[in-house]
Parts: C-alpha cells; sequence; structure tokens
DNA sequence: TAGGGATATCTAACATAATTAGGATATTAG
DNA sequence: CTAATATCCTAATTATGTTAGATATCCCTA
C-alpha cells in the first residue's frame, strides 16, 4: 500500500478523468443524440475549459472512437457465447442479443453500427475490437447445415432491418421478439429447403 | 408573348433560382456526402453570398427540408403501379424497385429513409408526399393472401436490411438482385405456410 | 528544503459555421 | 418621375473545433 509508486498514481487519475470525460460524453450524446457532443458542453461536465481535454483526446473524432471501442467492447463481452442444444434456438438466441443490444441503447447502436457522424470512421483498432462476431454468426448457420455463402449477408440483413425497425417505430417495446422469431424460422426453414434442392438455378444475365 | 405581366415574370424567375439552389445542393451532397452542406460554398456556386440564400429559404434544414420532398416525389413518381400477373412477382419487383431506387442515389436514399442529419426532420407535408407506398406494400401481399399484421412489418425490416447491406458492402453492384429474390421467395413460402397453420402459437411472457 | 523539469490546466486567439440586422441597388407600379 | 418593393450585399453575432502560449501545480532530485 505504502509503497506505490507515484507515477502510477498520476497515471492511474489519469485514466480516471479520461474514463470520466468518456462518461459524461455518453451521458450527453444519450440526451441529445449522438450528433450533439459539445467540446465546450462536455468540458464544462467535467469541470474544465474546452482546451484541457486536448490532453486526453487529440480530437472529437478521437473521443467517439474511444466511445466505439468502448461501446464494442461491450457488445463482444455481452455477446453470447455457450450455444444451446438445439442450434435453431442458437441463431434466434444471437439475433434476440443483438437487437436487444442495439434497442437497449440507440447512441450506441447508431455509433457502433450506423456510421451516422459526418467525417468519422472508428480506427482500425477499434473496429478489430467488434471483428469476429461476424464469424460467430456463420459458426452457428454451419451449425444448422446453412452453408449458403450469401446466407450471412441475408440473415445479417434480416437483423438490421429488424433493429432498425424496431428503434425507429418502438423503441422500448418487445415486439420485436415474436418478430425475430418468426424472421428466424422462416430463414432456417427456406435455408435447409435450398440446400436440399438441386444446383439452386441461377438468374441469367 | 407581349402581354405577360411582370409580376409572373419575377415569380418565375424566382421558382428558377430556387431549383438551381437545390440542384447545386444535390451535386454537393452527392459529391461530398449528406453532411456536407455548406450555405457558403451552396452560395457561391450560384453566384451568392450566403445570407442571399435566407430569402429562398429559412434556414438549412428548409434546404434539406425541400430536398427531401423532392426525392420524395420521385419516389412515388417512379413506384411501378401497374401489378403483374403473379402476385409473387409483384412483390419481387417492388423490392427490387426500392432497393435499386436507393442504390442509384446514397445521399438521396440517406436523406430519405435514414435521419442521419443531426437536428432534421422532414416536415410533415414533405413526409406526407411519401405516404401511402406502405399501404402499396400491404395491398401487393394481399394479393398474394398474406395477411399477417405482422407481416408487412416483417417485410418492410427485410427490404431495408437488404438496402443497407447493398449500399454499405457493394454500392453500384448488382449482388442484391440475387438476393431480393431469395429474400422475397423466403418470405412468400413462410407466409402462406403459416397462414395454412392452426391458430399459430404466440410465446408466452 | 530549495530548485528544476514535467504535467495539468488555463486564457486568448483563429478559422469556420449558420444566422441576423440593416443598408445599397436595381426593378416594378402608380 | 417618384414611391415601393424585391434582391442582394456587407457587417456583425453566436457557436463551433482547434491551436498557441502562458501559468500554476506537482514530483523528483540535489
Amino acid at each position: 500500500m505504502l509503497d506505490i509508486p507515484k507515477r502510477d498514481r498520476r497515471a492511474e487519475r489519469r485514466a480516471a478523468t479520461r474514463a470520466e470525460i468518456l462518461d459524461a460524453a455518453w451521458a450527453q450524446v444519450r440526451a441529445n443524440g449522438l450528433a450533439a457532443l459539445s467540446l465546450r458542453d462536455l468540458a464544462r461536465t467535467v469541470g474544465m475549459q474546452a482546451p484541457s481535454l486536448y490532453s486526453y483526446f487529440d480530437s472529437k473524432h478521437a473521443i467517439y472512437d474511444a466511445m466505439y471501442a468502448q461501446g464494442a467492447r461491450q457488445f463482444v463481452e455481452a455477446e453470447p457465447s455457450d450455444q444451446p442444444g438445439d442450434p435453431l434456438e442458437g441463431l434466434k438466441q444471437l439475433v434476440r442479443f443483438y437487437v436487444g443490444f442495439c434497442a437497449a441503447d440507440a447512441a450506441r447502436y447508431l455509433l457502433l453500427f450506423q456510421r451516422t457522424i459526418p467525417g468519422f470512421e472508428p480506427s482500425a483498432e477499434s473496429f478489430a475490437i467488434s471483428e469476429g462476431s461476424l464469424e460467430r454468426v456463420g459458426q452457428r448457420m454451419a451449425a444448422c447445415g446453412i452453408t449458403d455463402p450469401d446466407a450471412v449477408d441475408l440473415f445479417t440483413a434480416i437483423g438490421t432491418g429488424l433493429t432498425d425497425q424496431q428503434l425507429s417505430n418502438d423503441p422500448g417495446g418487445d415486439r420485436w421478439i415474436r418478430l425475430i422469431d418468426d424472421a428466424v424460422e422462416m430463414f432456417h426453414d427456406y435455408m435447409t429447403k435450398k440446400a436440399k434442392q438441386p444446383p439452386a438455378r441461377r438468374r441469367a444475365r
């Protein structure tokens, strides 16, 4: 206890205020929308002046990037990893998680999965955090015997469409649970049926 | 020719520069992204100073609103109205149109169907222009014998999800045509099968 | 315990944005 | 020809992100 180097003390404190800034940023963004992040207001709520933030973050985009990384970390940590016995149920579980995660925090959803902030693109490191989720989807589909290369894309499209629907029409409601089960079952039925069919007819071009 | 009232002449000219401003706004937005609409630049390209725009539009949001209304008008005018013989083909046609329309102009799509501009919401009048499209979807689904109240929402979700996929992964490509046909067939199969089933089991809560 | 270097924060200023106020100039109407 | 009006301008206001440079605060060493 006594021999904690002062240098670490300082680094600790620095990380603490960095986190405090990020928390305040989330609060502001949740209250007024993702785009409404004012450095002046942000600095004021943490008891600073605006330029002082620049010793913690290089720019406003850097703050968004840190928020992105934080959200992505939350995403991968909350993602269900144990697959239930019924593979179809596993797919449903995944989509329920995804839509539920997004609906729980609209601002976070917009930051992570829609690109709605003018010049902002997440950095490679931040983006890498959430990589691998798509592979998990592919694994669960394979467990259901679905191997069509287009299937992941179609499935993703359904998932994001449902999320959109949920967030724009009925945020906070739970009607989407019914829709998810329907959609996943529909998807599963169709893909298994299609897999049994001959070569699969292709559209001429 | 000679007896055109000067007053009409003026109104005509006024409408012309209004249209010119809107055209320049579209060009700017298509070139640099939907959010990158600068009144100064906009004014410069039409040979004005920024404040002069305010005699044509009340604010920047008013410009976005006019663009929205214009895009919505394009949408309803281009929407296929004659239903083909095969009702399933009618559904496919509608989704193909929708995704194609959106993919043809990403900026217009973002303005109309995603809410990506900070404080902007289309006015009631502008929004009303595109109303009624959903009903048309419902009609075509009814022609297929699909009457489930959730079906329209699920269908819409699939459509927007596909559009998203198309625009973010393969803008300009035509892979989505295959995906659309797949998705619509899948949807149709499932809904008709479901309609034949007994009361339909509901999830307990 | 006094001084020097790093650290944290500040104030002042700049560039750009949308927007408002008020004046100058041309066009129209009586 | 004169008065009104429409059209555009310049100048100023407010708010933004950001930079430059100064000032205080802390920590380690002599």
